[in-house]
DNA sequence: GTCCGTTACGCCTGGCGTAAATATG
DNA sequence: CATATTTACGCCAGGCGTAACGGAC
């Protein structure tokens, strides 16, 4: 089996119309209806119904089939090829989101400087989920993602680096911060949010307490903004789930509290790749340095 | 590109013998040497090393690579032909976990026996794990299995029927059982457990609870068979973690224990097919009766 | 006639086999 | 010499284009 055949399949699927593809692939149009009938023979099964009556070509349920996975093949060779393509460029595609950039990255650049593998970094910034799309695709190699819940796609290959806690941060200002022991969540029924959007997980995780304890939350305030999530707390217009590491020693008027009966979903943070891909040298190196990156563990996390 | 030539590479990275690969493919030597070309010149990267030095055919990196992305194609070309093949057939290829059948099952043969459905169905009884890999190689086309995890594989199209909570499940004979409020699990500490097997969800569950309360439990005794299972428990012989409804009315001398502060993980019930799988109308039916069964929606779960 | 797809036929390349060549032990 | 792969060359079929055909407006 020819494909090409496949990829004039798959057009026509979209299309609808072989004076269309042939002319998208600049070849001869009963090319086209050719293809679709070598196709045909091959999988014993008619793809096309061409109703003249109505003036349309249907697609047989047989054809439906065939055409998921013929999009999955396409997907699987232009990564091939693209992969290939790349295996003598010295860069790595590296994907980093933000946030575990500025927290867990800084300890490693010195290594990775050491071992001339900084500057051949060619970093994706950009959050988790967009970064496994980026990963799909090719045009990130490996990725060091946050996720609320183990990836448990067996289509990536994925190292658990650690998992931090998430906390309720609220302003020095509010009585919540004069408590010292660790609050319930049940307890914030009343409270105003500020909600973190953009990064799934801080949103989610927020979603995921609610749900859990069957409370509506009040949001005041969505920014995908950090910096102006926290002023926002900080002037005690509301108060929000944060990573607890994010809120750090010079973040004044700013209070962490632990969460009583903490769900398991805490921020797991791992390297991820595709399972399909092979690292060249120097990523393996990368790798192996990030998995030595230290994240303190706190809670079980589901790992 | 031929597909017949990823083939011959395929097997050839796996045999690492031209010769070897010809005779199963029933064609001459130098056809497999003349694919490789091909395939070569196609993706502009050497693939194969042959040392004759050391007496070995080495795959470089770029081949490994397409070999990885040729298996995947593989396996859909494969995928495709089944699908197709068994389009006229009646047989709707079902999976079902025999836990789930005996609890849920009943209420809807009524109702699918009246759509003559019931005589349709091709009945695969396995685990939930095993019933994902029948689904991944078209064995199975429409499951409905229970995970503690959502399913969140983009392969699979998912529709979530609804949650059922685990419970702590005790002799009668056991003090545990007068206990009229939910147990808290860190209290089971000292508790001898029996192990359910095979039913990777049950261990898994408990797994997870040990861990998070970081408890070390004590197993007195590993069985994948329910009625042996609820027999050790009844003779008191230690306690076990179960799905409530496993625990019916003619269960005697069997206690089941809420538990306090569950874990969000719960037993979800899902119905799961390939999402690159079309419906028949038949099996499009027997998915809108299976979404309308009746699984009394407990606790939160992950959905 | 126009629009689209199919059928017919001829051309050329692509994939295969045979046989010879090459390389290593 | 034997073994394993590559090169050379000839054969046939597979994929393409041109041109003619067919059905619906």
């Amino acid at each position: 089996m020819n494909t090409r055949d496949l990829s004039y399949f798959r057009i026509l699927v979209e299309k609808r119309n072989y004076t269309e593809v042939a002319e998208m692939f600049s070849v001869s149009q009963p090319t086209i209806t050719q293809a679709v009938k070598r196709l045909e023979k091959e999988f014993d099964s008619k793809l096309v119904h061409v109703d003249r009556v109505h003036q349309k070509t249907e697609i047989t349920r047989s054809g439906y089939l065939l055409y998921e996975k013929s999009k999955v093949i396409q997907k699987n060779i232009d990564l091939a090829r693209k992969e290939i393509k790349a295996s003598d460029s010295e860069k790595i595609k590296f994907g980093l989101p933000p946030i575990i950039g500025t927290l867990y990255f800084p300890q490693v650049v010195q290594k990775l400087a050491q071992e001339s593998l900084f500057q051949k970094l060619q970093i994706s910034e950009s959050g988790s989920s967009e970064l496994l799309n980026e990963l799909d695709n090719g045009n990130v190699d490996i990725a060091v993602i946050a996720t609320i819940k183990p990836i448990q796609n067996p289509k990536y290959e994925v190292e658990y680096l650690g998992s931090r806690p998430f906390s309720v941060i609220v302003s020095a200002k509010n009585p919540l911060s004069k408590s010292t022991k660790p609050v319930d969540f049940r307890d914030l029924m009343a409270e105003r949010f500020i909600r973190l959007t953009g990064k799934y997980i801080h949103s989610q995780m927020l979603e995921d307490y609610c749900k859990y304890y069957e409370i509506e939350p009040e949001v005041v305030y969505d920014t995908p903004d950090i910096s102006w999530f926290k002023s926002l707390i900080r002037a005690n217009v509301g108060i929000g789930i944060l990573v607890r590491d994010e809120v750090g020693e010079y973040d004044r008027d700013l209070v962490c509290l632990d969460i009583a009966n903490p769900l398991p979903e805490s921020f797991n943070i791992s390297v991820v790749r595709r399972k399909s891909y092979i690292l060249k040298p120097d990523e393996q190196k990368l790798v192996d340095i990030l998995q030595r990156m230290n994240i303190k563990n706190t809670n079980g996390g589901y790992y």
